[in-house]
Order: C-alpha cells, then sequence, then structure tokens
DNA sequence: GCGACAG
DNA sequence: ATCTTGTCGC
C-alpha cells in the first residue's frame, strides 16, 4: 500500500520533517527512532477532550503465521458518538499481512498506521479524539502510536495499551476498580497504570497529542463501560476480528 | 551477555 | 496479534 487516501483529514507541516515521510519507514531502525525524537518533540501535552462528542476507536486484527488463516490484516475505525453512547459508524481497511512492515516493539505505528489511515479515511466525519489500542507517549522516544498519529493527523490522541511497552509504576496498583498509579520514565510521568475493573490487569493509559496528563486518564474513565477495555475499544477490536475472518471467506 | 519487549 | 470450550470466581 503505497498513499493513503485522507479527504478530510487535517495536516499539519511539522519543520524539518517531510510530510508524507512522517509515516513511512525511513529505511533503518536508527532512522526510525530519529524520526520518532523528532516528531516527539511536536506532542503538545495539554488539552481536555472530555467534552468531545465523536470519538474514534482504532484496533486491528492480524492473522497469524501458524494458522490455516491466510488473509489479509484488517484495521478498524469506530465511530462512537458520546451523546448516545454507541456505535455510529464501523470503518475498515484491510492490506496483505506480507505487505506491512513486520512488528517491531517500539515501531509499531509502522506497522499499524497505514491501516489506520486508510480506515480513518473511509468515516464520513472527522473525529474529535483519537482513542487508539497502544501507547501514547508512553514508549522509549515518547512517540507511540497514539502520539504518532496524533500528531501526524493534528488530532487530540491518546493510548490505550493492554500491556507496558515503558516506564515504571510510581507505587503499588491498589487491586480496585477506578485505581490508578502513576508511569514513570526518571523522573517524567509519561501515563497511568489504571485498573479498570476489580481484580483484572491494569491498563496502560497515556497522552497520544493535544490531550493532558490528567485528562487522558479522565475521558478513558468517562469511556468505561461493564468490560476491562473502554467500550468503544472493545467495540473495535470485536469488529477488527469479526471482519478479518469475513474478510477470508471472501 | 542479560533482560525487556505496545500489537 | 492469534489458536479456542468450558469453567472458575466476583
Amino acid at each position: 500500500m503505497q498513499g493513503y487516501a485522507e479527504p478530510f483529514l487535517e495536516e499539519r507541516f511539522i519543520e524539518g520533517v517531510d510530510d508524507a515521510a512522517r509515516l513511512t519507514w525511513p529505511g533503518s531502525l536508527q532512522a526510525a527512532a530519529a524520526l520518532q525524537a523528532e516528531l516527539a518533540r511536536a506532542v503538545v501535552l495539554a488539552g481536555n477532550p472530555c467534552g468531545a462528542r465523536y470519538i474514534a476507536a482504532l484496533d486491528a486484527s492480524h492473522p497469524t503465521r501458524f494458522s490455516r488463516q491466510k488473509g489479509p490484516s484488517v484495521a478498524v475505525a469506530v465511530l462512537w458518538d458520546r451523546q448516545t453512547g454507541g456505535v455510529l459508524e464501523v470503518a475498515a481497511a484491510q492490506m496483505d499481512a506480507a505487505e506491512l512492515f513486520p512488528y517491531i516493539p517500539g515501531y509499531l505505528s509502522f506497522r499499524e498506521a497505514p491501516l489506520y489511515l486508510a480506515a480513518l479515511a473511509r468515516l464520513s466525519r472527522l473525529p474529535e479524539v483519537l482513542l487508539v489500542d497502544g501507547q501514547g507517549i508512553a514508549h522509549p522516544r515518547r512517540l507511540g502510536i497514539a502520539a504518532h498519529l496524533g500528531v501526524h493527523l493534528n488530532l487530540p490522541a491518546l493510548g490505550v495499551a493492554k500491556t507496558l511497552l515503558w516506564g515504571r509504576p510510581e507505587g503499588v496498583l491498589p487491586l480496585e476498580a477506578g485505581s490508578a498509579v502513576r508511569l514513570l520514565d526518571g523522573g517524567a510521568q509519561i501515563g497511568w497504570l489504571f485498573r479498570s475493573r476489580t481484580g483484572v490487569r491494569p491498563l496502560v493509559v497515556s497522552p497520544g497529542h493535544r490531550v493532558g496528563m490528567e485528562e487522558s486518564l479522565a475521558l478513558v474513565r468517562l469511556l468505561m463501560g461493564k468490560t476491562r477495555l473502554p467500550e468503544p475499544l472493545r467495540q473495535a477490536h470485536l469488529h477488527a476480528g469479526l471482519q478479518r475472518r469475513q474478510a477470508n471467506v471472501r
């Protein structure tokens, strides 16, 4: 897949970085790390998305190597309406898994962001916030996939990951639902460990772009339903799996 | 060399 | 990420 359609998506030029190159594999891990560090300088860690009505939740589903299913990878953008508390639209995009960049911890956006951009472009309206399955700034170079997408599209974005990639929790996280502890890297806070339900493994919440640290956690709290994941992301996960299996049959 | 390692 | 039914626990 070369060049992704993005009709209504805003763009913001990042000084010193070619627009189209922001999400393109620059050729080496070293160059990719440098690009991440460069884009991380553009991250804005302030903003309150709690009043937003339209949220896009992003998740992807991939075929397994040792599976009979050899079909495409599928990404889904679920447009969530906070006014009604339900799904407005489900937009999907697919690519042959072999054409995707491989998964390398720390470089997930080079694999999945192109799919997400294609899915987002198929939504009928521009979301006010992106809720991404993965890290925001809780990343070795402060540019997880949520931050990368946020900066690229100049949209408020935040990450909700199911496991930790980077950072050290500040103390022990209580078992009670709703509890949270700061996630630190050196002296700086890079996110939260958030116990969304009693007894479940904590989520890693971190701002991606144009969202404050406290506000990122506040929004996730507002989006919680009855399960471990915030409801929009749970829906995105569900639909990504369903649509991938659908694509296999065809 | 050893441990860590989003999806 | 994915392969998978029932089963244990709040």
